[in-house]
DNA sequence: AGCACGCCGACT
DNA sequence: GTCGGCGTGCTC
């Protein structure tokens, strides 16, 4: 038998393989799990190739873990994210390799009779043989619990040798999704859709063993209250009857148990849902029945998209455009992407889902490499709401209030007719800025000089970008003039404060993410909302989200403006999307729903889209500025290059590498005079990119670069905006 | 990730 | 004179 190397990945940031040699009597082959030394202890890792030759002076693999090997699939999808994301491949391998932790074993221990009564016979003992004959198969607790004794009676009869104990497979962590559990009731759209999405799933499942084209990526572009949900569960049943595995993905927020059990009106069952609040011991049991099989659909956060899949026959990312797809620590990379990667790998369809698509999957659809399947109106005859602008230079709100009689008239309206309305305001806190009436002087932030937020509930100023957090000063801190802080501006807090001055009677409630009390608090309350416990609801954009309330029939955008102007590439897509999300919140139930929308400059391009409901318009408008703006093209990674903390030097830097004629494969380089110098406008967000840009290792990639270049070299760094677009 | 080596501030 | 900060580098 020829000697040979196992090369072997270690979850670490390393980007090569290590070489170890393979001791006799072990047959390793690639994907098998194994321990090996690294350095000063044993570490885990998993062999990514075998090679030919004698294992020479290299330390030897210490042994085999007795887990399922890694499949080729999973192996394939961690090369493409180290390479596409320039990550460590060492670091890919830990989004990947997923170890069942050391929870005590799942199996449970069944004891039956099998041997003659104890020699010493007592009352309790008695009881548990008689409820024990039959021969039938008990879990100790359960015996215990018939025969009224602890379970230390069972013991000394397993002792004894009367009882003899075995291992029950455990009960399974979900049951199976029945896909003909509850045939849905949909429009002869939906049908239409379902059928396309159920086709593509079974045309992908019969073709995958061949050299078949690759399974298709399908947008659903659904308008809110579509019915999309209920579209691709039929895609998610197609998979279930041809014995696939689906896999849901869907924001952290959206994983409610609002939609699990909406999965099981339909299937009968909750999916298995997968996500940071899952404990070790359930996410063991589902990690195990992800790798046999047994566990069929997964509804899951961004994590899941690395499981152990045996068979995955569908990817659903739904709600496709959330920017909670974004994994920007550690290995950055975007979701959907690499779930567009991961279908193709398995040959398995991939569907994206949104009411709001964003600009990179519209240019997809536009390019022709995704397809698209519409479902432009609501279900069950409902209308999308009517939105209208309220411009602010006319009909202003009185002197330091912030709703404008208009919408305050309707608010009133929408009560006292018994329904709810939504008042969004997409900006924590009380205020957003205290200024000092005497001096001028603004309280900031004395980490990173954003200006400081007024929490009034909590009485402290915080900074939302670094959580600094301090007591209202009762003077200014700059003159020392004492009761001259003023706020400025509205937050969330404050329009409560207002709402609660010019509609007492109305119950209210203020949502956002930092609701006292946590997630949990906030998912009861939100659920309370959509049984109508509130009549006006004030809230940040984790109202926009995910859930639905029936009651619902006025949404008033507080300022529409917000956003527009941060310097953000996206700032006018995700502006619309939002706006176009809070406004689809109302008129879901029965009652046509309406939204008002304050704003100062009503003739801007997505303010008007928003009214005019032309979408379509806006999007291509913005996709082509952004190509006049010489910003990224969708399939490239933007690098923008610039040099230490500096500004200037930076510029120089830009400058200098804008000039290079040919940017290093997969990087774009922007020159400092275009938009992404934005991002670097303060120096909070300036750390934060460099330390993104050290986690995906582009700094030392760009060296390389320029050694073999002959360029020179200095200290580079590089600021990057992780937004590859799909390039397949 | 750990754990080493290595070069500059406050202390027995 | 040392202890200790964490910056850079290495692990087959």
């Amino acid at each position: 038998m020829t000697a040979r190397i196992a090369e072997v990945l270690i979850p670490l940031a390393l980007d090569q393989t290590y070489s170890y040699a393979v001791p006799a009597g072990l047959d390793l082959a690639a994907g098998d799990v194994v321990a090996v030394p690294l350095g000063p202890r044993s570490r885990i890792g998993v062999v990514w190739e075998m090679r030919p030759g004698s294992g020479g002076n290299l330390k030897p693999v210490e042994g085999r873990i007795d887990v399922p090997p890694m499949r080729p699939a999973l192996r394939k999808l961690v090369d493409f994210v180290a390479r596409y994301t320039l990550a460590p491949k060492g670091s890919a391998l830990g989004l990947a390799l997923r170890l069942p932790g050391d929870a005590p074993d799942v199996t449970r221990v069944g004891v039956r009779l099998a041997g003659p009564p104890p020699e010493r016979m007592t009352p309790a003992r008695h009881r548990v043989i008689e409820a024990a004959a039959g021969g039938l198969v008990h879990t100790k607790r359960d015996l215990a619990k018939l025969a009224d004794v602890s379970t230390g009676v069972i013991d000394g009869l397993v002792d004894a040798g009367t009882l003899e104990t075995l291992a029950l497979t455990a009960a399974p962590v979900v049951e199976d999704p029945d896909p003909a559990f509850a045939r849905p009731d949909l429009s002869p759209d939906q049908r239409a859709a379902a059928q396309t999405l159920a086709a593509a799933v079974a045309t992908a499942a019969a073709e995958r063993a061949g050299t078949a084209p690759p399974p298709p990526v399908i947008l659903i572009d659904g308008v809110t209250g579509s019915g999309k949900t209920e579209v691709y569960f039929e895609a998610v049943a197609e998979a279930l009857r041809l014995g696939r595995q689906a896999l849901i993905l869907m924001p952290e927020i959206a994983l409610t148990s609002a939609f699990l059990e909406r999965f099981a009106a339909r299937f009968g069952v909750r999916p298995a849902a997968w996500h940071s609040a899952v404990g070790t011991r359930r996410r063991d049991r589902i990690l195990t029945g992800v790798e046999a099989g047994s566990v069929k659909v997964v509804a899951g956060a961004r994590s899941a998209l690395f499981l152990p899949f045996r068979d995955l026959g569908l990817v659903v990312v739904d709600e496709e455009h959330e920017q909670a797809y974004k994994q920007e620590d550690g290995v950055c990379y975007h979701t959907r992407d690499m779930a567009i990667v991961r279908g193709r790998l398995e040959a398995a369809p991939v569907l994206l889902a949104s009411a709001t698509p964003s600009i990179e999957t519209r240019v997809n659809v536009g390019w022709g490499r995704f397809r698209r399947v519409a479902l432009p109106e609501r279900f069950g005859g409902r209308s999308l709401p009517s939105i209208t602008t309220i411009d602010m230079r006319r009909d202003p709100p009185s002197q330091g209030r912030f709703l404008s009689p208009l919408l305050l008239r309707e608010v009133e309206r929408t009560v006292a007719a018994g329904e709810q309305a939504l008042l969004f305001l997409n900006r924590r806190g009380f205020a957003p800025l205290t200024l000092c009436r005497a001096c001028g002087h603004r309280t900031s932030c004395p980490n990173c000089s954003a200006w400081l937020v007024e929490h009034r509930f909590r009485r402290a100023l915080v900074c939302h970008h670094c959580g600094h957090t301090e007591r209202v000063p009762e003077a200014c801190v700059a003159c020392g003039s004492v009761g001259s802080l003023v706020p400025c501006g509205p937050g969330v807090e404050r329009i409560a404060e207002e709402v609660a001055q010019c509609l007492p009677e109305a119950r209210r409630i203020v949502l956002s993410s930092d609701f006292p009390g946590g997630t949990e608090r906030l998912r009861t309350e939100l659920e309370a909302v959509a049984k109508g416990e509130a009549d006006i609801v004030i809230g940040t954009q984790l109202v926009a989200k995910g859930h639905n309330f029936p009651g619902m029939t006025l949404v008033g955008v507080l300022d529409a403006d917000i956003g527009l102007t941060s310097g953000d590439p996206r700032a006018s897509e995700r502006t619309f999307q939002l706006l176009q999300q809070v406004t689809g919140r109302a008129g879901r139930g029965a009652k046509p729903g309406r939204a008002l929308v304050q704003t100062y400059q009503p003739e801007h391009p997505v303010i008007a889209a928003l009214v005019s409901g032309e979408a379509e318009r806006f999007y291509a408008e913005e996709t082509a500025a952004r190509e006049a703006a010489g910003l990224p093209p969708f399939g490239r990674l933007a690098a923008l290059i610039v040099s230490g903390e500096d500004r200037a030097a930076a510029e120089a830097h830009g400058r200098a590498l804008a000039q290079v004629s040919e940017p290093p494969p997969g990087v774009m380089v922007l020159g400092p005079a275009e938009a992404p110098l934005a991002l670097i406008r303060s120096r909070y967000r300036f750390r934060l990119l460099v330390k993104a840009v050290r986690e995906v290792n582009l700094q030392a990639y760009l060296r390389a670069w320029l050694a073999r270049a002959g360029k020179p070299r200095g200290s580079v760094r590089v600021a990057v905006d992780i937004d590859p677009m799909s390039f397949l």
